[in-house]
DNA sequence: CCCATAATAGGAACACGTTCTACGTTCTGA
DNA sequence: TCAGAACGTAGAACGTGTTCCTATTATGGG
């Protein structure tokens, strides 16, 4: 598989039986309870809200049940965000990305992202901590969200939903690397070192850095 | 205070009293001794391995002095990677750095640094993954921290130690961004998501896609 | 329908970060 | 010197993530 092909949406079932798809309609039925009231706990009070007996009792599942579906906390917030970036990903490949340059409509993706995440600010703590701190036994779920990004970016860099084929390598790169910063970005306003207006600058300078 | 000026070292002077310089010899000593443990236990076991009883034992104090002198794992760990950050600036200032181009010389050091960082594989997921975990109460210890780094890559930019007046606003932004793109990478190599060789290859590009 | 197996509920138990209490020791300033 | 504050020790106690155990309930094949 090239980097270029690993970018099509449906390699996704190359991931851990973790993630949708498989199972029964109870099962996916529980899958969804326990990501929406995770999604609620977060929205509502960060990550240190989302305490898995919380979870449990919100979803209506026994605490054991929790940890069969994820096996962790992180493995939980990270699932909750790779379903945001999925939602976020198919909105945006609904229609046109507006802008002249590749330039434009990245910042504009960005930006449209960045300040969804501004105003739900417990929520964006949660999962980006959770994404910060996970390790190894996390690769997959953190694969995949890194995929949405990158996918993400390249779209908004051609405009429209580009074949497999339309995406170079150098595509790849400087989606990874304006991927990196945006998450650098992110990271530096959760921790409240920087402000909504200097995180918005910061990733302007970088993109149009990146994409001169 | 520009930010150019707030590159110069003695600005780490507005942090915390938290901070080296401050308290009697003995507490001076004890500092050191608990982040000597900190540091040992690390580099064993990783973050798990960081027990704060443990610290405590191994550093001979009580659990509640270790609590007086950072308020919380994060802060230790993040404190800990700040006095390595800061032992590789003054190791970095002592010679010139080899290398024609400013990208030579950025990616000289990145992989002098990242090299040392792999060769010590748990300490460098303990001090990363705390980095990375930290929330708003530990920005002064990160801020310290980006500061190093941020420095680091102004120098290797330069080639010689710099007059805080030779550093450009352009300079900074691109040492950010640099430092953003470093900062991803490494967490990628932690998390098992690229290899030691894939890391490089993806510092190597992205720094001379921004130094180009 | 019946059995074997897996999945779930309910909750106790454990580990480690963090806080708190009680008491001794050291420093400081009048 | 002495009172009081700050610091330190030892360890109990608490909260939350995680694991484990047992009984009960689906589920799917014969």
């Amino acid at each position: 598989m090239t980097i270029a092909n690993s970018l099509s949406t449906d390699d996704r079932s190359t991931n851990t039986a973790s993630t949708d798809s498989a199972g029964s309609a109870a099962q996916r039925d529980r899958r969804k309870r326990i990501l929406d009231a995770t999604y609620e706990l977060a929205k509502d009070g960060g990550f240190d809200a989302v305490q898995m007996r919380a979870v449990a009792e919100r979803a209506d599942v026994a605490l054991g049940t929790l940890y069969r579906y994820f096996p962790s906390k992180i493995h939980l917030l990270v699932s909750a965000l790779d379903r945001e970036f999925e939602d976020a990903q198919v909105k945006l490949k609904a229609r046109e990305i507006p802008g002249d340059t590749p330039g434009d409509r990245v910042l504009y993706v960005l930006k449209r992202l960045t300040r969804g995440m501004q105003g739900d600010p417990k929520l964006t703590e949660a999962l980006t901590r959770a994404f910060m701190f996970a390790d190894a036994s996390v690769a997959n779920e953190i694969h995949a969200v890194g995929m949405s990004m990158t996918s993400i970016v390249t779209h908004a860099m051609h405009g429209t939903v580009p074949d497999s084929e339309a995406i170079t390598d150098e595509d790849i790169v400087l989606a990874r690397v304006i991927g990196d910063v945006w998450l650098s970005a992110l990271m530096a306003w959760v921790t409240g070192r920087s402000s909504a207006p200097e995180t918005a600058q910061h990733m302007e300078t970088a993109v149009r850095l990146i994409l001169r």
